[in-house]
DNA sequence: GTATCGATGATCT
DNA sequence: GATCATCGATACC
């Protein structure tokens, strides 16, 4: 079972919302999507808000490939891009570990699941995420993705981490998970 | 429990 | 030269 075609066409605000309760695999390793935030082209938080260049080139590519980038240095954050050649995408920001949890641990330092994959650096970490994934399709290895099982009960509230557009409330939280990032505000 | 701070380097002004 | 779509350690309450 997959994501239904056309699955990353839309405006990553529908997407990511969409995504939540989806199942993230890297090579058999992941979990449940249970944090998600949007990101466009007109909006000032995003790294395409300023046209392309060469660290976005990905999420300026094909809709349902990845755009994997380095933050503060350290970190790499993982997205999924909407739409065609738009500068739109959505930010995987955590995960309810599911899959090969041993291995996360061995990669993460032994923590306890409630931390392996709850902000996008972690997840990262977790999975073994990094460059060399930046600009694959999401349809085929080491990349799978499958559909929400049943309905979500979707939280919104505003971005992490941004300085600009923090007006727009498009992150998105699997109600009352213990997995997220930071707690949801409503 | 919350607050603050340093790490660390690519990217962009 | 400034800015980061972050994290973990530390200090303090």
């Amino acid at each position: 079972m997959t994501l239904p075609p056309g699955f990353f066409a839309d405006r990553a605000e529908t997407v990511a919302r969409a995504l939540i309760g989806a199942t993230l695999l890297v090579d058999g390793v992941g979990g449940r999507i249970v944090e998600t935030e949007a990101y466009d082209a007109m909006d000032p938080a995003s790294h395409s808000f300023r046209g392309p260049t060469a660290r976005n080139a990905s999420m300026f590519g094909p809709a349902g490939h990845a755009y994997v980038y380095r933050i503060y240095g350290i970190h790499w954050c993982l997205n999924f891009v909407c739409g065609d050649g738009i500068g739109s995408a959505v930010l995987v920001r955590a995960l309810e570990p599911l899959a090969g949890l041993d291995i996360m641990q061995a990669r993460r330092g032994g923590l306890e699941p409630a931390r392996l994959c709850s902000g996008p650096g972690r997840l990262c970490q977790a999975l073994a995420i990094d460059r060399r994934l930046d600009g694959l399709p999401l349809d085929r290895p080491p990349f799978a993705l499958l559909p929400a099982t049943g309905a979500a009960e979707i939280a919104i509230g505003p971005r992490i981490g941004i300085t600009r557009g923090v007006e727009t409330p498009w992150r998105f939280c699997l109600r009352g998970s213990p997995y997220l990032s930071r707690p949801h505000a409503r």
